[in-house]
DNA sequence: GCCGTTTTCGGCCCGACTGTTTTCAGTCG
């Protein structure tokens, strides 16, 4: 049996590793970049870049070329890259580790091979504690000393911790409304970063303030009980560390250059090197200080973010999509194509996935309904898990048929809301259901979902999934690539396949909007869109508070760059049926 | 190594900080 072919994944590591070899073997910077941007490139793909690949078609990626469509056809057809291969044996896989510590890259790490044989972080350390570093010209003690501090705390063996989402936004508004109470009523401080982004995951916290005594401000930072250890504070801004050891990065702006701070700051960094490199050639240079324009030899600040794309020809780009997905192409006043008109929390009229005390949620089916009539809902989907959920939380066909009467009288009982009897199917390890059809018939709304036997090739979880869809009574697939964000990575399917199926049958999918899952995430979010799927978001909430994860799955939808019109739970219930799979009948 | 609203060749973003050094390379975001 032949063996698969490696998934994205397994592609962009395995480009990464070329471009930290190259590095080390001092290649120009930019062409180590050229293999981290494809790399990047190739993990955000919605399709078989392998597949592309064998189809000719790998150059339709942005940042893959000749030469690269070369290295990922060799890697398909041989299981290696030559070139890999090769640097490889000459720099050793240890030597990549020592170039992630803090104060080392490719450079350091290359000079402490030759001179000194360090090809691990354990001879760093050896070397380090020897004193051998500082004899390395260009070197010194305190390098030692930060290589030591950094093993010590374990650099190099864990990633570095992110937080979800959610965290980061309730860490930085803290910090924020902490640090505007101590500033005074002139004082305005406001989250960016990747924060602001709305990222699946943050690594630091960025903070933008404005005020009248910036020094004060920043030295008040430690006094917020959050904040474990504070660097230098000046009136620029200060550095510092949470108790749960987050980064936090504050940014003290003139009112003058708030749009220039906000802007840089808020990033990406990738967004933000392509916006300047499409600067220069309209004789701009962008910096976190204003805008030099080589026309007049002088620098012009912006009070807004809106102000400063303006004068770079292009129109106001949402945080979520500053990504370089697009977005500055889309955006060129001159001819872009548009930006969409992103869709908000306040566009959702429903919920389609919820769960109550009848499998594993903690709440009635009136008191998620009256939660959800709070929230502005017209209707709300209860959808309890199946009948081979397990760990106790299973609901038998019996069990279900009482639901469907409990679901009907609660609808008849509870004003203001329509409440739709619904499940949440198992898909078996087959593509088929744990209920019989007759039973699902009498269901309003079914969403599908995989809970086990996530380990199958990529071809049998893509036949089963395609068996669910093409199901009559299947509405929607919920989270439909299992991912944990941090935790674990989508089960392999070809979503490519998925996508057509779904477009094809007119099944949704969701995009669950449980701040662990996001899932559709943004890039398979914006293919399925692109593909001619339906899209809705769920809060998949276990209790009537959960209700409120809807927020994280919008800002997917946003970082997907989907409207009002891509989402299906933007209508009425009325409305929605005719979005609906027309088999159902 | 990629790419094209000056270009198929010659560029390819910007600034701060650090530590080591006498003017700057390397790293970082």
């Amino acid at each position: 049996m032949p063996a698969a072919d490696p998934s994205n994944a397994v592609i962009a590591d395995a480009l990464e590793e070329l471009g930290d070899l190259y590095e080390l073997d001092g290649a120009i910077i930019h062409r180590v970049l050229a293999y981290r941007t494809a790399a990047r490139s190739v993990r955000d793909a919605s399709l078989s870049v392998a597949a592309l690949a064998r189809d000719g078609r790998a150059r339709e990626l942005p940042g893959i070329g000749s030469t690269l469509e070369e290295k990922i056809l060799a890697l398909l057809d041989s299981g290696a890259i030559p070139a890999a291969e090769r640097l490889r044996a000459k720099f050793p896989a240890g030597l990549i580790a020592v170039t992630r510590l803090p104060g080392l890259g490719a450079k350091r790490a290359r000079l402490l091979h030759s001179e000194l044989g360090v090809d691990s972080l354990e001879k760093l350390r050896e070397a380090a504690l020897a004193q051998r570093i500082r004899t390395v010209r260009g070197l010194g003690p305190r390098l030692e000393e930060r290589v030591l501090a950094a093993l010590a705390e374990g650099a190099g063996e864990r990633a570095t911790p992110r937080v979800l989402l959610p965290r980061a936004i309730e860490i930085g508004e803290g910090l924020a409304a902490g640090l505007a109470e101590l500033g005074g009523p002139e004082t305005h401080v406001q989250v960016a970063g990747s924060a602001r982004r709305c990222a699946d995951s943050v690594k630091d916290i960025d903070l933008i303030a404005v005020t009248t005594r910036p020094t004060a401000l920043a030295k008040s930072l430690v006094k917020l009980e959050e904040i474990e250890t504070v660097g230098s504070a000046g009136k620029s801004g200060a550095r510092a560390r949470t108790h749960s050891g987050i980064g936090v990065d504050l940014r003290i702006a003139k009112p003058s250059q708030l749009g220039n701070l906000l802007q840089h700051f808020t990033g990406s960094g990738r967004h933000n090197a392509a916006l300047r490199e499409a600067a220069v050639r309209r004789g701009l240079h962008v910096s976190e200080y204003g805008l030099l324009d080589d026309a007049i030899g002088r620098t012009r600040t912006c009070t807004s973010e809106a102000e400063l794309y303006e004068l770079l020809g292009l129109a106001y780009i949402e945080p979520e999509l500053r990504e370089n997905r697009g977005e500055l192409d889309a955006a060129r006043l001159d001819g872009g194509a548009g930006l969409p008109i992103l869709i908000e929390l306040e566009d959702i009229r429903g919920d389609l996935h919820s769960h109550t005390i009848a499998s594993d949620g903690r709440n009635t089916i009136e008191e998620m309904a009256t939660a959800a009539r709070e929230r502005g809902y017209e209707y709300l989907a209860i959808t309890d898990h199946s009948a081979t959920h397990g760990f106790g939380n299973d609901v038998s066909p019996g069990q279900l048929r009482r639901q469907i009467e409990l679901v009907r009288e609660a609808n008849a009982r509870v004003q203001g809301i329509e409440l739709l009897a619904g499940s949440e199917v198992n898909i078996l390890p087959d593509g088929s259901l744990d209920y019989e059809d007759e039973l699902l018939g009498q269901l309003d709304w079914v969403i599908a979902s995989a809970h086990t036997s996530f380990g199958t090739s990529e071809q049998a979880m893509t036949e089963r999934m395609i068996a669910t869809i093409e199901h009559p009574l299947v509405d929607a697939i919920g989270h439909p690539t299992g991912r944990l964000i941090e935790r674990r990575e989508p089960y392999a399917i070809d979503l490519d396949a998925v996508f057509a199926a779904a477009a094809r049958t007119g099944t949704m999918l969701e995009i669950n909007a449980n701040p662990d899952r996001r899932d559709l995430s943004d890039v398979h979010a914006r293919a399925a869109v692109r593909a001619g799927v339906t899209v809705l978001i769920d809060s998949d909430a276990h209790r009537t508070s959960t209700l409120a994860n809807m927020r994280w799955g919008v800002a997917t939808a946003r970082r997907a760059w989907l409207t009002r019109e891509n989402v299906a739970n933007t209508r009425s219930w009325h409305g929605l049926q005719r979005l609906r799979k027309q088999t159902r009948t």
